[in-house]
DNA sequence: CCGCTCAACAAAAGCGCTTTTGCTGATATT
DNA sequence: AATATCAGCAAAAGCGCTTTTGTTGAGCGG
């Protein structure tokens, strides 16, 4: 079904099918009731790849996210997406999903998308706090929103949640319940959102001056390592009677080795989760968590991108999602000594 | 960077460019090194969209998975996903990923991904009994492979697990251990997956006469599901020792309503899952679940895809994925009673 | 009644590549 | 020495669309 066939079959030229497809004004009102209805009776899909030649224009945008080989995408980065391939759904457009390890791979293959000008716009997940893939999006001039802040000089359109106000918020409750020494399990502070969710901590620890907080990454947020971390504090004295975590996985981890240490999550040692992913309701006990839409969030990124491709500049696209403490069993008062 | 303008600067004609660059017989040794030479000097990268005009061919692949509005994309197939991607990223294939919601708007969503010729092959998880999806893509002609087998008349390519000998295979162990009364919490019989993991139930209770069966089928594999069908099976009289559960998910529901009731699991009642996923790992007690390579499967599905788009026709293009029984302490003989 | 404007359509160029066909001069053949 | 063969390159058509430029005939004023 090409313009050619279709055009032949009405007994007008290509040109004049194009344009009444298109909308132009130079062709009757008539004609084009007659070409629009010969389309859908013939069931004209305009070729893509000639459409696109002709214009430069694409429809399709990517979304890249990193994995760890060997481990699943993560949960929250496939809702993400999910939200964000709904909304360009609904605006006719198709999505490209890189997800690709992180580390070396990564700046190759992204300069490899943009090379082959396969789509109008990237939605880039998993910022870095100088993020060399935003420069390089930055230098080719293609519309690009990121999911996370960076801390790069030149600023451009991004998604966040509030991850210095969502630990914040979770560190300011454990203190208001009693507790006094506190830990927190971080992520690697190579990434934006580590660096902000430690910022809410440490804001916190430091309103109440009896407060002794410790800190301490994982290269890797996984139950595995929350799990370690977690072992190595109650091996050492005097181990946190609350421990804050960046992520659900890490709590789940932290939660085991306490139970190992024959510690009863909630009454003896209060422990927080991020991201209210599916089982943190189903552990036992349910973990208290912050919960934002992630799923809502991913349509914004999308929303932003198809601004951002439709010429808006980038300061006016900058969105700070709100967050919300999700309090379960796993957060009780502290213990009396 | 056209072949126009790399050729003009060769001083040579844009056919002679093109053919040495593509490696065709009739262009002598030394300009076709020439040519390569000053390609990548000039940072030459051919247009896809013209190359695809031309050829009719996208270097682009699609993943069609489905996801329930509101909620996550399955962790398994985000993995799935994570797998495919590296293999085919390996062959220079980009991956459209189409997560859609299940349902109506499947099918129309599909065509126009067909319509628009954007990929050379597709991906197909999640199969029913009978799917429609895959008599679309045989009727389009496009090469694809099901993760999932259908029982669509016509053959087609697929990877699948084998579920149900992994189901055969934990329910045997369940009655081996002394359980006689076993339930089983499965997903819904239109998806081939859920037929084929409770043939495998129904074989291994069949095979001792005196085991009880029963079996409850909920809508949507969720926690919550599983959680509200245990609560049921507890509250009625003579409830199941043993609950073997069609994913993770449904088990860590069942086990959250059996610790409601007060029954502590492994020793009181034997729960198990399927899939391995990350948090079963870490929930209390640890699940016994059925463990398969999800990563490696997405890169089997790949490799049947870039077979299937080479041309290997479909008999040749099926693969029955081994499975193992993961077992950990939600699993206990069966209490004394 | 003649030239002018303008609405409505057609022709043609161009996007950047692949591929078929065409051409040329050198080598092999008889 | 005349012809067939062939290697090596060029010309040109075509992929299906958009867009610029042309063309035509009807309606208009003077």
């Amino acid at each position: 079904m090409s313009l050619q066939t279709l055009s032949k079959s009405l007994g007008l030229s290509i040109s004049t099918v194009s344009r009444a497809l298109n909308g132009y004004a130079d062709v009757s009102e008539a004609t084009r009731q007659r070409v629009s209805e010969a389309a859908k009776a013939m069931n004209y899909q305009p070729n893509p790849a000639a459409h696109r030649l002709a214009t430069g224009r694409t429809g399709a945008v990517a979304l890249v996210s990193a994995v760890r080989p060997g481990r699943a995408l993560d949960p929250t980065f496939a809702t993400l997406q999910a939200g964000a391939a709904a909304v360009l759904r609904e605006h006719g457009y198709f999505v490209l999903s890189m997800t690709l390890p992180a580390g070396d791979g990564e700046l190759p293959e992204l300069e490899r998308l943009l090379a082959a000008r396969l789509v109008d716009g990237v939605m880039l997940t998993r910022t870095h706090t100088l993020d060399l893939r935003v420069k390089l999006l930055q230098a080719a001039g293609i519309p690009f929103v990121t999911h996370g802040r960076t801390q790069n000089p030149q600023q451009h359109a991004w998604v966040d949640t509030d991850n210095e106000e969502a630990i914040y918020i979770v560190t300011r409750r454990l203190i208001e319940l009693g507790h006094r020494r506190i830990g927190f399990i971080n992520g690697p502070l190579s990434m934006t959102y580590a660096v902000l969710r430690e910022a809410g901590f440490d804001r916190a620890c430091r309103e109440s001056a009896d407060v002794t907080a410790t800190t301490g990454h994982v290269h890797d947020v996984t139950a595995r390592n929350g799990e370690e971390m977690m072992r190595e504090w109650l091996g050492a004295g005097l181990p946190p009677t609350a421990v804050v975590c960046a992520t659900d996985a890490l709590a789940f981890g932290a939660m085991a080795a306490c139970k190992a240490a024959g510690l009863k999550i909630g009454p003896d040692i209060s422990i927080t989760g991020y991201g209210n992913t599916e089982a943190s309701a189903f552990v036992d006990p349910p973990l208290t968590t912050i919960d934002h839409a992630t799923e809502a969030n991913g349509g914004h990124l999308a929303d932003l991108l198809l601004q951002a491709i439709a010429g808006v500049a980038s300061p006016a696209l900058q969105r700070l999602e709100p967050v919300h403490l999700l309090e379960r069993a796993s957060v009780c008062p502290v213990p009396k000594p």
